[in-house]
RNA sequence: UGUCCUAUGGUGUAAUGGUAACACGACUGAUUUUGGUUCAGUUGUUUCUAGUUCGAAUCUAGAUAGGACAACCA
């Protein structure tokens, strides 16, 4: 263990953590401020749990703060349900925040910078439409044209800019302009809108403001009012870096910096707010939450702990190169924490009663079963034995294939904790299922040693058929049949690579009584099945247990 | 036919001009009252071409490939 976390111990730096050294070590800076600025316009994924490890954890390592501030710049998709999610979510995670901001805050000081650059004669007030603007800013590959507006006074512009923010203007009649180039080679240099109009309630300004900022014009100004020193983010915002840096200098503020990094993909699933939004709306999965869905709350429900998403967003390290990581290494990064932390009990999903021909009828005994081999603290518990229990359907076979080392006739298999049996003969239905298992027991193998030395190859998993209770557990598969689900044919969309069989709900599955008082998000292995955790839907008569992942398994894989 | 970013095993991430390594995966084997865990081992890598250098994954140039950019989104 001490070992193994020595060795866990980075020796190397990511790029990142190269640049803050650097700058701490020149003096560039005293120390460290980050800042997570999440959109309150939907629920927070996993993509954005790296982003928030990165920005605390580097905040953290070097002695740093963060701030949260909600980038809320556009009360048409915004909404407070959103801010509260997403607050609750960093705190599960495991992080805090030093300040809690909005970039709303800012509005009047925004107001009166915008101000300043009409006064420098660096923004203006354009009259054109929407599509002339378009039009007008031509291409990649096209220079664009300047505006017939951009030439007012200065005092016209003033005046005009004032009214904007009086109302006196419908939507989309004017915008407020930033004079820079027409011609530049990064589109965001062509006179980027600094400020638009829209007459909707903000979800904290309220009618306050009929005119928002926009992002470029708002984001930089926001990290240097904090005097956010590293503003981290990801790739797609590296071409609006030079307008960031831009805004800063023509205002002469604290200069913040903006680095990024790549964003994270995962195999089989799709990270995009507005596509998680579409799949809620339209009810391909229950809500935000749903186990499948890669949001933070969607993992927590499905089982995932904070602290293996943690490990997880350690694990994949942080580039400026496009990647794509296995689904599997998250599985792998909730396993490795489950496997300490989740005591074992026995259930079975899909039950064939098993009869035990020489064990009295009329006798129950307590026999006594490991809670965790992997954590001697968490003891041991009792569990009941009877002639009649029930075993899982997978582990009896008729016509086993050559390697398999569970239950067929006539052979000798461990029943975890208790004793060896033999299957001696079997009953069926008129459709040919197999319906009881009856077998022998060897007295003296309780505990599940035979004091001859004779071995078992298997050993299977059981509950007592007459004291185990029921319960409804869920199995999850990928939400996508494709590793990239975005990439689609001509036509179709990331909505044709839905998995269709995505969900299985099992009902009365078979468990071990002790698992009758169990609160939501609690977890288990389930022996030889894999890790569950108690879901939010559970009533006191139908607990429902979700399939966080199964458990490794080394044979069997085609 | 523009500008910018990126290129290391199957997948990620290191190596900061001096022995290409770590994790995940895959495959062997050992241990095992979970076909789990654990342990030991095997596999496999610098996009290409030229240049600089005693020496290049690293620096330079070109090529190629992937990505980003033409919202009154963030």
């Amino acid at each position: 263990m001490d070992i193994k976390s020595e060795n866990k111990e980075k020796t190397t730096r990511n790029f990142l953590e190269e640049i803050i050294e650097n700058d701490l070590q020149e003096g560039k800076v005293e120390t460290i401020h980050t800042r997570f600025p999440p959109e309150p316009n939907g629920y927070l994924h996993i993509g954005h749990a790296k982003s928030i490890c990165l920005n605390f954890g580097l905040a953290k390592k070097y002695g740093g703060k963060t701030n949260l501030r909600f980038d809320d710049t556009n009360p048409v998709k915004e909404d407070t349900e959103y801010v509260d999610s997403i607050k609750e979510d960093i705190n599960w995670l495991g992080f805090s925040w030093a300040e809690e901001h909005y970039a709303s805050d800012y509005f009047d000081q925004l107001y009166l910078w915008a101000i300043e650059l009409i006064k420098k004669g660096l923004a203006y007030v354009d009259d054109q439409s929407l599509e002339e603007i378009r039009l007008n800013r031509g291409t990649v590959q096209t220079p664009g044209k300047n505006s017939p507006y951009r030439d007012r006074t200065i005092e016209e512009n003033l005046r005009l800019f004032n009214e904007m923010k009086q109302g006196k203007y419908a939507d989309g009649e004017k915008v407020l302009r930033a004079k820079i180039d027409m011609s530049n080679n990064n589109m965001n240099f062509r006179d980027p809108i600094m400020y638009r109009i829209i007459h909707t309630t903000h979800h904290r300004t309220g009618n306050k403001w009929c005119i928002y900022p926009m992002y470029d014009y708002a984001h930089g100004e926001s990290d240097s009012i904090e005097n956010i020193t590293h503003s981290i983010c990801t790739l797609e915002f590296d071409i609006h870096r030079p307008l960031y840096d831009w805004f800063i200098k023509q205002l002469g503020i604290f200069p913040s910096h903006q680095y990024e990094f790549a964003r994270l993909n995962i195999t089989y699933t799709v990270m995009s707010k507005r596509k998680l939004l579409q799949l809620v709306k339209e009810n391909y999965v229950s809500g935000w939450d749903d186990p499948r869905m890669p949001t933070i709350c969607g993992l927590r429900r499905r089982g995932y702990t904070s602290e293996s998403i943690r490990n997880f967003c350690e694990d994949i390290g942080v580039a400026k190169r496009d990647n794509l990581i296995d689904y599997g290494r998250l599985e792998f990064a909730l396993r490795e924490d489950l496997n300490k932390r989740a005591n074992r009990v026995m259930a079975v999903l899909n039950p064939i009663k098993l009869v035990i021909d020489n064990y009295d009828e009329n006798v129950q005994e307590e026999l006594e079963a490991v809670n965790n081999p992997e954590d001697e603290t968490k003891g041991m518990r009792k569990i009941s034995f009877s002639n009649t229990l029930y075993i899982e359907r997978d582990d009896f076979m008729e016509n086993p294939p050559k390697k398999y080392f569970r239950l067929s006739i006539g052979n000798e298999v461990r029943l975890r904790y208790a004793y060896f049996v033999k299957c001696v003969s079997i009953e069926k239905d008129d459709v040919g299922n197999v319906t009881v298992v009856h077998c022998t027991y060897d007295p003296l193998s309780k505990g599940g040693n035979s004091p001859d030395g004779r071995k078992v190859k298997g050993t299977i998993h059981w509950v007592n058929a007459k004291d185990c209770i029921e319960s409804e557990v869920r199995l999850f598969d990928r939400l996508f049949k494709e590793e990239l689900p975005d990439k689609v044919e001509d036509g179709k969309t990331f909505l044709d690579n839905i998995n269709p069989d995505s969900l299985k709900v099992l009902k009365h599955c078979k468990m071990e009584k002790c698992l009758k008082d169990v609160t939501p998000l609690q977890k288990f292995q389930f022996e030889r099945l894999g890790y569950f955790s108690v879901d939010y839907d559970s009533k006191q008569d139908n607990i429902v247990f979700n399939r966080c992942c199964t458990l490794k398994e080394t044979w069997n894989k085609n």
